[in-house]
DNA sequence: CTATTATGTAAGCGCTTACTTACATTAATG
DNA sequence: CATTAATGTAAGTAAGCGCTTACATAATAG
């Protein structure tokens, strides 16, 4: 073979990076090979239609990085650190899989069922991992009888909210700092509420 | 002239149903015409381009149909019953739009600057107003020294997450029950926080 | 050295798109 | 009744799309 093949990647790559940007039908497969620099028909070579191309784009980025190990790091950390934490890591690896996201609001019209898949694969192990640690929190009586999947489910989305409505629609960078504040302020309603509660010790 | 002209709204409804269902590219003006039930250069006469077309779909709706007499309808009630209704009245509210939010996340790729204006035409309107019955209840004692204008996008946010996760990402009905419920949760998380407070009296 | 594999260039096919032109029809307006 | 405004039908244009075919090239594998 000439030269080891890159080429799936790189098409896979910059399939990506235009359909999130234009949309599955604003990317053309000329424009795709272009910006992957090989020929239009080494795209069709690798992957038959454009189709089959764009579901290698959908499975081949698996979100979850370092989130997996995440509950474990946690262990130590006081209830307000542990949210926190959970919650910057969260935000962060959104930003990183940004494209990703774009892609999932726009094109649930253009294959929903497979771009649904991508969007529950990442979100259920996600709240999975959130539940659990709350659980913990309510077993060793520090939090209210509260259902810990809707807890969970609450301050997941509220993140995800507020990187779409900054990062997507606003266009925003969302520079690291600026997370970590506003994860703080949330994580401290999320904890205590908004209202005032009587005779804390 | 020959029946007045109610051919601008027909098609303006048609472009709303088939651009949130197809994107902005995949709804082509001889479709729109044909939903219209008018014909294509019919389309061209009124509206020029399809560009222009699109743009009057996205000024012709406005949001804020029940929720800018929100605030006083909720004057009587209790912090509690007050932040449901709220929360409920926009969840419904977003329902009503839901074609509208799914051009708002498909489209911003197309025209990103009109796509945002409607976003924040509808957004900012609503914070402003959640934010003002805050800073109410901050007055009277009963809110403790946080952000209003955060707190209000906490709120709306998380709500506004929930639906397009549920509704628009999974394509769920959402019916009203269900949504009284989450919001329940949700406003009860968002006055007393998760963790155990002592000595509530 | 030969066969194979990965790639390239170039031309083009059939289809759809946004949009146009030319001409006819119909109904209200003055 | 004549004009005008709103619509229709039909045909077509230039461009772009996904995808294919035919043929050439260069490097590796056996």
């Amino acid at each position: 073979m000439a030269e080891k093949s890159d080429t799936k990647e790189k098409l896979i790559e910059a399939t990506l990076e235009l359909i999130s940007e234009k949309g599955y039908l604003g990317a053309s497969t000329r424009e795709i090979a272009n910006l992957a620099e090989v020929s239009e028909l080494t795209l069709f070579r690798h992957f038959g239609k454009k189709e089959a191309l764009f579901e290698e784009v959908l499975n081949s980025r698996t979100f979850l990085p370092r989130l997996i190990h995440l509950l474990e790091e946690v262990q130590g950390m006081s209830c307000r650190e542990a949210l926190e934490t959970i919650g910057i890591q969260y935000v962060e690896t959104l930003k990183e899989r940004k494209r990703m996201v774009r892609i999932i609001l726009s094109e649930f019209n253009t294959y929903p069922e497979k771009v649904r898949r991508v969007h529950m694969r990442f979100v259920r192990d996600m709240e999975k991992a959130v539940e659990g640690y709350l659980e913990g929190l309510r077993a060793e009586g520090k939090m209210r009888q509260l259902d810990s999947g809707t807890a969970a489910r609450i301050f997941l989305r509220t993140l995800f909210s507020h990187f779409v409505v900054e990062c997507i629609i606003r266009g925003r960078e969302l520079p690291p700092m600026e997370v970590a504040g506003t994860v703080k302020d949330f994580v401290d309603i999320f904890m205590n509420g908004i209202i005032v509660q009587d005779n804390k010790e």
